[in-house]
DNA sequence: TTAAAAGTACGAAAATAATCGTACATTAAT
DNA sequence: ATTAATGTACGATTATTTTCGTACTTTTAA
């Protein structure tokens, strides 16, 4: 039974970089957070370090400029930290979720045509 | 501007517990918690005056034994929660949420019919 | 009427998360 | 060859969250 590491806000910041661009080096990552806000070089450094100790992040120190990669992928880490989302916030009831996320947030035709054809599929079976 | 307190993990235990009893006495709320965990009486007792200073909950200290009182209501915290839920984990992207929720919680056919019913409303507007 | 029980107040410790400074090593440019 | 630039290592600091001990007060029951 794999553990499931949490990841903290500050760290899933830093798994969404490397998920959207691949293995990345610590000023490559530094450079796209400072996008948002300031943070130093260092604190990237030994956040990348601390996610690696945990096990988040490969990371290839061949060359001098190491880099690092997100071990597990963006879907399954959405989907572990959904069902704690649902069963902290919501009390389990995913239902209750999805009604609200749907109720609050405009959707396209297409989209819902896209929830629709998923509905179907699932009442089949 | 009214700013929102993001509750901590562990005051919204203490949230739902209120949101389900109602205006209740740190020691209901103590014996609630203890349901699922050890709590010892003052840390839940701390807890409450915290989030009593945070503007969380409100307090009726008429009587010797206080009573706390969640102030926002569960639909308006949890559909705040749910928003930077969507935003840090789903970079915004509430559909993308909704696909995984559903794909991945069984859903009745009761509850299927209802979202559909929620979908048809919105796609006439 | 006094001792146990039940309550609040509040400082502080423990755990976790986030930030950074400083030391030191390697590479690149002058 | 020196110096500036760029990199890692890692201890220490700060902030936040969680937990609890101790002091003190009020109520209740023997």
């Amino acid at each position: 039974m794999s553990e499931f590491i949490k990841p903290t806000e500050a760290e899933l910041e830093i798994l969404h970089i490397l998920w959207s661009n691949g293995p990345s080096s610590v000023r490559f990552v530094n450079e796209k957070l400072c996008e948002n806000r300031e943070v130093g070089y260092t604190t990237s450094l030994k956040m990348m370090q601390v996610m690696h100790d945990k096990g988040l992040l490969s990371r290839d120190d061949s060359s001098r400029s190491h880099v690092y990669e997100a071990i597990y992928r963006q879907e399954e880490t959405q989907q572990k930290l959904l069902n704690q989302f649902v069963n902290t916030t919501f009390k389990g009831s995913a239902m209750q979720l999805v009604m609200q996320a749907l109720g609050n947030h405009a959707a396209s035709n297409d989209e819902l045509a896209e929830i629709k054809a998923l509905i179907e599929k699932m009442e089949n079976k």
